[in-house]
DNA sequence: AATGAATGAGAATTCATTCAT
DNA sequence: TATGAATGAATTCTCATTCAT
């Protein structure tokens, strides 16, 4: 009885695993849009199944595409997340300039709207955002990372509006502002739980309540 | 000519008999109290990991057991989580007779504050129930029945101290403090995402002025 | 404070999402090969131990494989207990249309030896018939269906033989031939019941009277 | 993290295993009850399942009582098999009795048919003969004893009708009529293949002829 | 560069059998 | 004695990741 098969070769130091390297950022427009697919994809089947639930292989059918191919860009499943929540993280700096840019013209009302929105405007694109950040099974540096800018994007457009806030109040808000946002997504996206419209309306109303609250006596 | 002695009979994981077989019920004290601690650790490393990533040889080990004594109680994974879930319905019951006793004695902000840390209690006595809530991977029956019962008992509970409240109004109400209630334990007790105590009280404050408003002019 | 490193997604066997996919056609020549040898381990494995408790894990060793391999080809046990039937299935096919063309020739003693001979001429390339065609663990369609199949062609070719043969009457037969086929198989293969040769030869006798019999007055 | 605990004490070879011991003969009417139920309820699983699929635990439910009452009558499933073949030799002895004691009034043709019919009544009572003799998990001194007992009484009788038949010939008859009986059994009570009566009659036939020829000439 | 194949390290689950009360 | 509980060794199946062509 022989003893098992010595490990397939055991990575050199000098051949240094693939794991630890970055995602590939695809030059050619052919792998930018199989690159673009391949983040769908992902979205897709890690908002249906979850984080640990979603596999590789699927992630990969989905996008037409091999294993292989999926590792050539990303070279490990934490590395998909990763590039993953960069992308929300993006998308949200790209709402929060839009927001700054209209801050004065806005209602309160429509302030905390738009924030309480936010989450679903980005889940319509790409909806694996509230899955990533439910996954406990690895809390990365990028996960926590994403959570910190995001804050602080809205810790600014919340300082923009009224600048007397103080910073650590402002802080406090952006964080019930976050969840809020989490919330709304549970209650129109996802399929899983019934939820009747209604209950949408009154997440968005204590919303409008709590912000004009905070708001109030600080505003510009 | 196979020479090895016949083997036992495969335990066939494909075959199971037994999965769909409800929690068993211990007759003996020391089975009472093997449930007991099996419950225990089941929470702690759900909690831990969420429900995907737990497994349950950890869950055994964690209670001193072995698997297959796990498994006597508990015949699948779902079951457990199941029997978990019964607990946390138990335990939202006894906690909505108790509020439903003092009702009226209640300022709505101590109601308002009541509710927001009903999750938070729970967790301090087992603490699993967010992440079971969060598990997108298996939306048991149980699961769905455990919302729909703390749902009802909200819905109840509110009904009791505004009794014009339209119950379709009610209803959606108890979605959201739900909503807060989830967002309360991932402030205050998950240690993944560093949090401000202030945001606590943020989060208590918005949930405040949202009954509040709600309740006025319904109340008793 | 869990220190371990976080787990890999535990590969849950309850939620199979693959078991039900067929066996995967192998696109290289290593492939190939591969899937040639696990089904010649598979039909050894089972042949000796019978289909319950013949292990995947077995299999694959005599193979020369990992079970990892034996799933890529052969998604679960069924499949692979599947694949083989047809692979029968296929044989039994090319028998008869090997049979149907020397028909005429044939004697009729000659003609019943052939099909009391069948499965033991399988049994020869490879020896799992007899023990999935017994295997009361799970009938699986595919199984029935071969059954079907084979006496399907029994039929065709009795008809061939003896054309004023009413229909029903063939299928009968071709129920009592295939049993015998069975009964060859386990008198002159199987090891573990000592037989002596001389049981073969009533066998053949009772077959060629049995057949000799019906035919007569029915033949072309 | 400590070693695993010690095994329980490891059976020392003072206190010889319980498995050794055979069946217990009860010797209270209410235990002879109880000991014809479980085997009862074990030919019933062991027909439906086969002999691998058959669980001890399911064997004692369906007799309405607990594995450890099963243990003590039968210290093994071994025993349990063999228990039951016991009890097949013992029903096939019996009715050989019977046959032996008409044998000079009967038409060929009828003791073909009482032969054919054999395992069928037996099967009509405790069911499990055939799923027992296709077992190859472990094919039991007991099991082979069973068959050797069962052609030594056909072999018997045949030759009490046909007393110039070579004892060679007898007994090579006496396994091609075996088989037939289990065929039979297959045919008719077997649930799984379907199978139209036509079939049995066939069988019927085959064998009428087959020991009409086989004795013709050395009758009595 | 694309991709079919390999694989190792689990994870859920089962069950014959033995103990202890 | 009856029986609830314990257990350990198997067994099926999964999946992230790496290779070789």
């Amino acid at each position: 009885m022989p003893s098992r098969p010595a490990k397939r070769r055991p990575a050199t130091a000098a051949s240094r695993p693939n794991r630890d390297r970055p995602a590939l950022r695809p030059q050619r427009s052919v792998g930018r849009e199989r690159v673009a697919n391949l983040m769908i994809a992902a979205a897709d089947v890690i908002r249906e199944r979850g984080f640990d639930a979603a596999t590789m292989a699927e992630i990969a059918e989905r996008a037409g595409a091999k294993v292989g191919s999926l590792y050539r860009f990303f070279p490990s499943k934490e590395v998909l997340a990763d590039a993953l929540m960069q992308r929300y993280a993006d998308l949200i700096d790209a709402a929060c300039d839009e927001i700054d840019a209209r801050l004065s013209a806005l209602a309160a009302d429509e302030l905390a709207d738009l924030f309480v929105n936010f989450f679903v405007k980005i889940h319509h694109e790409s909806g694996a955002l509230t899955a990533l950040l439910e996954a406990r099974s690895h809390w990365s540096a990028k996960r926590l990372e994403f959570r910190e800018q995001a804050l602080k994007r809205f810790v600014n457009t919340l300082l923009l509006r009224a600048p007397a806030l103080p910073r650590k109040t402002a802080r406090d808000m952006a964080v019930v502002l976050l969840n809020n946002m989490k919330t709304m997504v549970a209650m129109t996206v996802d399929k899983s739980a019934p939820t009747s419209p209604g209950s949408a309306d009154e997440l968005r109303f204590m919303n409008r309540l709590y912000l004009a609250s905070k708001l109030a006596g600080f505003e510009r």
